[in-house]
DNA sequence: TTGAAAGCGGTACCAT
DNA sequence: ATGGTACCGCTTTCAA
């Protein structure tokens, strides 16, 4: 069997105490003493007081949850989510505090609560996951401190929230295109529907979207569409049923193959809008002169790219919901951050053209 | 103060073991009686069991720990560690099982291993973590299955291991540099040693070097070198402070900017490889042309930089080692796993010229 | 079907 | 400086 405290106190001929203190609290016993039972320890095995005891009877598990949107390996996939994660792990482990990824189950939600039940935690950082979602709730009983990566006012009060004004973001997208001539355009979405298929979506209008942001980046461009008589019917809407490149290309192509191909491309992500770029170049098509297409994020692969799109902090976004986390403040205004966006500009986006 | 079981008992006038089991037994009690259970804890705000004290009674985690070389945000700024994670977390989240990213730290070996001591696991992943750090030795004396991403003998007996034959790999490498000609070459280091500073380094053979990785990697190239006469004191040895982009460039000048340039450069890393890339293009240099250069792991940027490298399998090392400590098998040999490498031959790497 | 009792392995307050 | 004593919150035989 495996030693515990008891079996080093019985050892030197000590309390429990003793032995805990002389781990945990060195000046509370004297050197010699200290030395004597670590050195017992040592000799029975002892690996130091359990990690899971301690933080039962410590009230503190040294460590925050993160959730993702589908599973746990998204978190390594996706290059803005990377980005996040190294934000967030540096506000973390500022603090000592380690980061526990927990498991969410696409196929089985009562595994995914059961997850975010047993996780040892100490709050919980959520990334994108639906609010329909089981674990969602099963998270919020645990009355642990929550901070989001949307900033919307839907949630349960006094939660953390660092996020940005995504509707307002792809306005500004959407009226950069505006300004270049496009009235024919396509949407780029990404909604992870139950059973995401890729292909046209027809959705009675942008509240039909399940996903906050999907919705909200979605609603921006429409919007401003709408200002200048272009309906919501006359949009293309094409959902691609994950957030990648592959994906982004196939769903760009059920808008390029049409007889009338869009003049641009507005993508949800930037994986789906270098896909759409793939997709283009797989056609002999020139972004930003054949077709223009913008993305979202500004990840590390869209300047290369030379993709126009929305930039948002995605490190410091991480950072922020570290600390929010970490250190909750008092006053409710200060616990719900708004990062700023920018539209960065570049060779994707032209000029609109005639079909040849 | 928060509800327990024993509050919601007595609520409801049953015993603790009953409200237990309306939780994680429902088959133990009557459907009726479990609903008024349940009912009562909604409403008490019982958020149902404590994770930490239903981890200590069961003797299970859910999580498996990961330390990485330096800091926990490594893990999502080096891209290798990204894809090896990937693999990782595809393996343990199949089983239901969470990822905790341990937080070391470089300036505090204390904290270190308390964080290691702290950690709520059931076994332990160690991704290039420095054999002498206090952590190492915390985390084996905790007893729990630990898995490193080294292949070597060195390690306490059981260890399980995955990894490739480093010293093989660049062996390939510098034949293949060998056969294009060149003779003078510089190599590139992380050796990450306590103060790291990025310059050049005067060791009396490879077997100086502090990390197992870096020793193994440069002493495939000396020893092929050697072969023909090229000496350990021919070969220019340059440590770059970080495995980054910026530190790769930064070393690679103090190889480039030496009046008997090297013909080739051989870096430890793809990141350090690049980093000697931008270096070269900044000196109006082209690589393979007039200065070839070689890099390690194949990582995505490695393929369009048209970088000369060795390839090792990233995910399905992670996959791997996750598989192998979920479930290690009793069989010693199959403890230890050995992957391949490819020497992938690409544009950086071409004849060497004499200096014009 | 339900309950009593004994831990799981420690920590920390309060005495001594 | 050291020990006694609750207690952290739950699970699990075993008996009723």
């Amino acid at each position: 069997m495996r030693p515990t405290l008891q079996t080093v106190a019985d050892a030197v001929g000590v309390s429990r105490s003793t032995v805990s203190n002389a781990y945990g609290r060195p000046d509370q016993l004297s050197p010699e003493l200290r030395a004597r039972i670590l050195a017992t320890a040592k000799e029975l095995g002892y690996a130091g007081p359990d990690a899971t005891a301690r933080s039962l009877r410590r009230g503190r598990a040294g460590a925050v949850g993160v959730l993702f949107t589908t599973t746990l390996s998204y978190a390594f996939v996706d290059p803005f989510a990377v980005l996040f994660l190294r934000g967030l792990a540096e506000a973390v482990e500022r603090n000592g505090t380690g980061l526990l990824l927990v498991p969410l189950s696409t196929e089985d939600e009562a595994a995914s609560v059961a997850a975010v039940q047993n996780a040892v935690v100490d709050g919980f950082c959520v990334y994108c996951v639906p609010e329909w979602h089981g674990s969602l709730e099963a998270l919020r009983s645990r009355g642990l401190p929550v901070v989001t990566t949307e900033y919307r006012d839907d949630v349960p009060a006094g939660e953390l929230q660092v996020g940005v004004d995504e509707r307002a973001a792809t306005r500004a997208a959407a009226r950069h295109l505006l300004g270049l001539g496009h009235r024919r355009i396509a949407l780029l979405t990404n909604d992870m529907a139950p059973k995401g298929e890729t292909g046209p979506l027809d959705l009675a209008g942008p509240g039909d979207f399940r996903y906050f942001v999907e919705r909200e980046r979605v609603s921006g461009v429409a919007e401003v569409f709408a200002e200048v008589g272009v309906g919501w019917d006359d949009l293309i809407v094409v959902n691609a049923a994950a957030n990648s490149r592959a994906s982004g290309a196939q769903a760009a192509a059920h808008a390029l193959d049409r007889a009338d191909r869009p003049t641009a491309i507005v993508a949800c992500t930037d994986l789906l809008a270098l896909g759409a770029m793939d997709a283009l170049a797989a056609r002999g098509l020139t972004p930003g002169r054949d077709v223009s297409v913008t993305g979202f994020d500004d990840i590390p692969e869209a300047a290369p790219a030379g993709l126009t799109t929305v930039r948002q902090p995605a490190v410091s976004k991480g950072t922020l919901a570290g600390e929010l986390l970490l250190d909750p403040p008092e006053d409710p205004a200060e616990r719900r951050l708004l990062l700023p966006t920018e539209l960065i500009v570049r060779a994707s986006t032209g000029p609109a053209t005639m079909r040849r």
